[in-house]
DNA sequence: ACCTGGACCCTGTAGACAGCATGTC
DNA sequence: CTACAGGGTCCAGGT
């Protein structure tokens, strides 16, 4: 295939007339090194597309997609599946952290998508499936400069290094210094400033909008805020809005406060598709919280809020409802600017500012960029309009001065962080056979940092120093006085993907839990995995908390291992309590309130929690702890995926028992797998069918009990067949279907 | 005695990736 | 160098 029928071919299936001018310039370059550079929605998925035809059909080559976002990753995994799996007969992999569509291999697939991390997980393998790679695309590389930036330009180094056939295609959003990206990468630029859907920002004060000369005033009835004219006059020509806050707590307020007015704006049928809406979000958990109820009630008036206090699923309803229309108004933090496209008529950023670390700060050009971006719609408006709040006059010319008139700004290498460096720098060392401080600062003058700062002194201490630590925490030793060799234990620190410093962490505090087992409590089981990196960053807990949290801390000081200089020592402590509380079957609501945290934080911290305890694990396998240890953090891992109490681990461990089950199964006196051996009918007789396959797994033929007693009931039982299958085809549609939903 | 409103102070604040091996109600 | 909403407290003033 030459490249005018790859371009007749990605037009067929995408049922465009022509290509736009930047997928244009993209075309004459496939099969480059590229980095495209270019505004949100200007159809840079479809120069993804052209480049892998290219790759596949006339290079025979694998590709490789990756992006920082699970959701974003998952999104262009099913679109691409859907336009070219059965057409070219491709075999296309997804594998993300939490989901892995059949990845088990990942050498059986023609094209894989990936987040960062996970890619770079890969080549800590280094697989040999690698070489036939032929194009990695890198969806936002502009991210290089962000906080997990280092992951993506390290892993790019490597690339460049390891596999320099593999060529790259990086696909940015407007930034300042996209030329330095391409020389970086060896690549053509393709810069642009277009979009489909033009874009018209503005400033919105005292209800009147701003866009440059023009000032349009807006009616409003209750004079008490802008976004009330605003978000009426969307209404009234019957477009959606997104409204970025900048704490969740305000999503909410406002959403409570403008969801009755919105409501009065809906036709019947609208109202009716709410509701249906509305229920299905409250039943996302098992037992909705109030902020699941909150959302329902609003969402009802087809008003909804969106961060990330929400669990996916939710997230993921609001997402197709807002795309579908039904949804008018979101009120949303920075969560809805990057990953999925989710656009909407017109964009309201309600503050400038935003609280971090150092105090209040106003967002940065690109934040801004990011969030206006999502005005405007493709195919319904003629024009997008985004709108930034000034909340005192003289702040509408700075607005303009500091954000609409000026230049993206550029990105900077994330390396110059020392602990950015440790993070990779093991996997540098052994990725590379590397066996002296030279080779490392050899592999140092092909990343980005490179290329912008050149050799600094800066990066060479910081070097030297993560090697002598890596030294004393013996991943690595000293061979002679140049020469350093990677150790079994540094191998295996890297390839769990643990930060070093977490890994020696825990390493330290198995020795002392060793020496003083008979005092060990959950608690400080639980400190164990708060005290790594990987689960930062920790709840905050309020002053009125210290003093318990340091009783706390007195009784548990002898079985950990801490640092008294560690500001966030007490934090950690708090959430230790907040994993021991869920352990021991406290209500999800009442742990919401106590610690005032959300459901969607609290599986965040969950998972990142079980795989901590997966490495604990391995790493208490690896220096041959205490095999008491060992089954206490076991224990804890189940406990922490089902959320259930000591004794229930036992009936969990088993095949179709979750905590419900095993609650009632205790409740009736089955309390252990020897319990249900001894008395097989009662099992069934309270868990059904479902405990036919409970029964197998402990050696237990049951079947031809339940046969013989069928066999008596024939007649019903071929009705009942039927209805079984009807009922089974149902399940594997709606299977499917959450599957799809649920990223 | 009781309610009401305003001045004032204090508090709290966004997001999200990784390992491994399968199956809840 | 920079924000700001929400809640609590306290006091004055009105009935």
């Amino acid at each position: 295939m030459n490249n005018i029928e790859i371009i007749k071919k990605i037009l067929e299936i995408n049922e465009y007339s022509s290509l736009n001018p930047v997928q244009e310039k993209a075309s004459k370059y496939i099969g480059e090194n590229t980095i495209v550079c270019s505004p949100t929605a200007s159809g840079k998925t479809t120069i993804f597309e052209l480049y892998l035809l290219d790759t596949i059909i006339n290079r025979k080559k694998k590709v490789v997609y990756i992006s920082p976002l699970k959701a974003l990753t998952s999104e262009h995994y099913f679109e691409t599946r859907r336009k070219f799996s059965k057409e070219f007969g491709l075999r296309i992999g997804l594998s993300t952290g939490d989901l892995d569509e059949s990845v088990k291999h990942l050498e059986e697939y023609d094209v894989l998508f990936l987040t960062y991390e996970k890619f770079d997980s890969v080549i800590r393998h280094s697989p040999t499936w690698l070489s036939e790679v032929g194009l990695l695309t890198i969806d936002e590389i502009h991210e290089i400069g962000s906080d997990r930036g280092s992951t993506l330009e390290v892993l790019l180094t490597q690339v460049k290094i390891n596999y320099p056939e593999i060529k790259v295609l990086g696909l940015s959003a407007t930034i300042g210094n996209p030329n330095e990206i391409a020389s970086w990468l060896s690549a053509k630029l393709i810069k642009s400033d277009y979009r489909p859907v033009p874009l018209l920002v503005g400033v919105l004060y005292d209800n009147k909008m701003y866009f440059g000369e023009q000032v349009i005033k807006l009616e409003n009835i209750k004079k008490d805020h802008s976004l009330n004219g605003i978000i009426k006059d969307t209404l009234l020509k019957q477009k959606q809005i997104i409204v970025f806050c900048n704490s969740r707590k305000s999503t909410m307020t406002y959403s409570e406060k403008y969801s009755r007015e919105v409501y009065g704006t809906l036709t019947n049928q609208e109202k009716e598709k709410l509701k249906v809406i509305s229920k299905e979000v409250h039943n996302a958990l098992e037992t909705p919280t109030k902020q699941c109820t909150l959302l329902s009630n609003v969402l009802g008036f087809g008003v909804c809020f969106h961060h990330a206090g929400l669990v996916s699923k939710q997230r993921h309803i609001i997402e197709e409802e807002f795309k579908k229309g039904n949804i008018k108004v979101i009120f949303a933090t920075p969560t809805l600017a990057a990953g999925i496209n989710l656009p909407a008529f017109r964009v309201v950023i309600n503050s400038i500012y935003r609280f971090d670390l150092t105090g209040s700060n106003p967002l940065s050009v690109n934040e801004v960029l990011q969030m206006v971006g999502r005005a405007g719609r493709p195919k319904y408006d003629k024009a997008g309009e985004a709108l930034i709040v000034a909340s005192k006059e003289t702040d509408i010319n700075r607005i303009y001065g500091s954000y609409i008139d000026a230049e993206p700004s550029n990105i900077d290498s994330q390396l110059s962080k020392i602990n950015k460096l440790r993070a990779q720098l093991l996997s540098i060392i052994i990725t590379n056979n590397i066996e002296s401080i030279e080779e490392i600062n050899k592999f140092i003058s092909k990343t980005f940092y490179y290329k912008i700062f050149g050799s600094t002194s800066e990066i060479k201490e910081n070097i030297k120093d993560i090697v002598n630590e890596f030294i004393e925490y013996e991943f690595v030793e000293r061979i002679d006085k140049s020469k350093i060799k990677i150790t079994d234990l540094g191998r295996k620190v890297s390839l769990l993907y643990l930060d070093p410093t977490s890994a020696h962490r825990i390493i330290e505090d198995l020795i002392i839990k060793q020496e003083k087992l008979e005092n060990l409590n959950d608690l400080s089981l639980l400190f164990t995995l708060l005290n790594t990196t990987e689960l930062s960053p920790y709840l905050n807990y309020k002053n009125e908390k210290e003093d318990g949290l340091f009783v706390m801390f007195e009784d548990l000081k002898q079985t950990i291992f801490f640092d008294y200089e560690d500001i966030y020592l007490l934090s950690k402590l708090y959430e230790a309590k907040m994993l021991n509380d869920w352990v021991n079957e406290t209500s999800e609501d009442k742990i919401i309130e106590e610690y005032n945290t959300s459901p969607g934080q609290i599986r965040d911290v969950l998972t990142r929690s079980e795989w901590i305890i997966h490495c604990i694990l391995e790493l208490c396998k690896f220096t041959g702890k205490n095999i008491h240890l060992f089954k206490k953090f076991k224990d804890l891992r189940t406990r922490l995926k089902y959320g259930v109490s000591e004794e229930l681990v036992s009936l969990v461990e088993l095949k179709n028992i979750g905590r419900v089950r095993a609650r009632i199964l205790f409740s009736r006196g089955m309390k252990s797998p020897n319990d249900i051996k001894k008395d097989p009918d009662k099992f069934i007789s309270i868990i059904g069918r479902p405990g036919l396959v409970t029964l197998e797994e402990l050696n237990i033929d049951y079947k031809k009990k339940i046969e013989e007693r069928e066999e008596a009931s024939k007649p019903i039982e071929t009705k009942n067949k039927n209805e079984r299958k009807k009922r089974e085809i149902e399940k594997e549609k709606y299977k499917k279907q959450t599957s799809l939903n649920d990223y």
